[in-house]
DNA sequence: CTATTTATTGATTGACGAGTCAATCAAGAT
DNA sequence: ATCTTGATTGACTCGTCAATCAATAAATAG
């Protein structure tokens, strides 16, 4: 029974869908229909409104990268100083939206895919240069000619917890993020 | 031209080729046929030996994971001091015959598999406890009760490197030996 | 009341690839 | 000389899936 004006629902579920399986099987090696399935339609519909699978994994990541940028806004937002905007940062990468098993093992795949996928790769090079900006730039005013440096180590850190995170059981965002924290302290003291 | 005691030569041309296919192609996605091919026998012959593909990218792993412990054991040979043998398991992660592209794009893929293989999921588990031990233990004297809690930040930032390597270009094994040992120096200066 | 557009399905096609198998060939063994 | 065992190939089978397509149905436009 087709109702005009679906497609922007439409496109949602199955994005929705897709990180969901993706993230459950821990793999791209999901099929369009179980996809499909999932977000509740046919197969040849996902083809309909998407055009391929490239075109559907391509648009679930954006979308996990997308939720991640408007977290670290809205974290920073109410943040005033720079130490505060350190862990906003920090707290954001962490938080509930973003550190979910299924968000972070659908994020790890499609890391591995942009391995071989140039669009992934530009989209997933577009958010690092973005994160490592942010970091540096408010670790300046902190740590001057170090900042860049400290940065780098913050944003490998990160990556390495989320990694690991995709293995390990229940997610520990609070834990994961005041060790960050933590090492941001050791950091900022040392010469 | 059959000759006898083929066996360990094939098994071994095998693995090492899987290792390059899957590291060029930074996936898991490759076809028995064109890993046969690299190591210049036909597909037959892999399944004859292997049996399956499955068998085949454990093997590969095996063979990662075993390189890996040899590097460290290697290098904590020559190391007398606690600090000494820290640097060296360091070092060891990021030496050459570790921290190589198709090796990193390789471990990354298998990391992945590891989500959705329970046989790649425990050996990674035990590697991956074999260095957390290695860590605490000699960071034991140095940093007392707070050990444990360092050896795990070392492990997500050598992680994070890795991770962050297998998208970059030419591999800098100092340099992220050299950053690994910096925090390593910091974290021991702070409290 | 037609015509067009949008939504939707599921069957079908075509490609690809893992695994199997029978056949062949060379080395030792008896 | 014959037998057995290990090495090796490539053709074939079978299942899986992405992508296509024709058919259908509702909504809306003319």
């Amino acid at each position: 029974m087709p109702r005009v004006g679906m497609e922007p629902i439409r496109r949602d579920a199955l994005v929705k869908a897709t990180i969901a399986e993706v993230g459950r099987k821990g793999s791209l090696d999901v099929t369009v229909s179980r996809i499909a399935a999932r977000a509740g339609v046919s197969s040849g519909l996902a083809h309909h409104y998407f055009g391929g699978k490239q075109d559907l994994l391509f648009e679930a990541m954006r979308h996990i990268m997308r939720t991640y940028g408007a977290s670290v806004r809205a974290e920073i937002a109410t943040a005033e100083t720079p130490h505060a905007r350190l862990e906003a940062i920090i707290r954001a990468s962490f938080g509930p939206d973003n550190f979910a098993p299924e968000v972070i093992a659908a994020w790890l795949s499609f890391y591995v895919h942009a391995q071989s996928s140039p669009g992934a790769r530009r989209l997933l090079a577009i958010y690092q240069s973005r994160l490592r900006a942010n970091l540096t730039q408010t670790l300046r005013p902190l740590a001057g000619g170090r900042a860049p440096d400290l940065a780098e180590t913050l944003a490998a850190l990160i990556d390495g917890l989320y990694i690991r995170q995709a293995l390990g059981g229940t997610p520990d965002g609070a834990g994961a993020a005041a060790r960050v924290i933590g090492l941001l302290g050791s950091l900022l003291a040392a010469t």
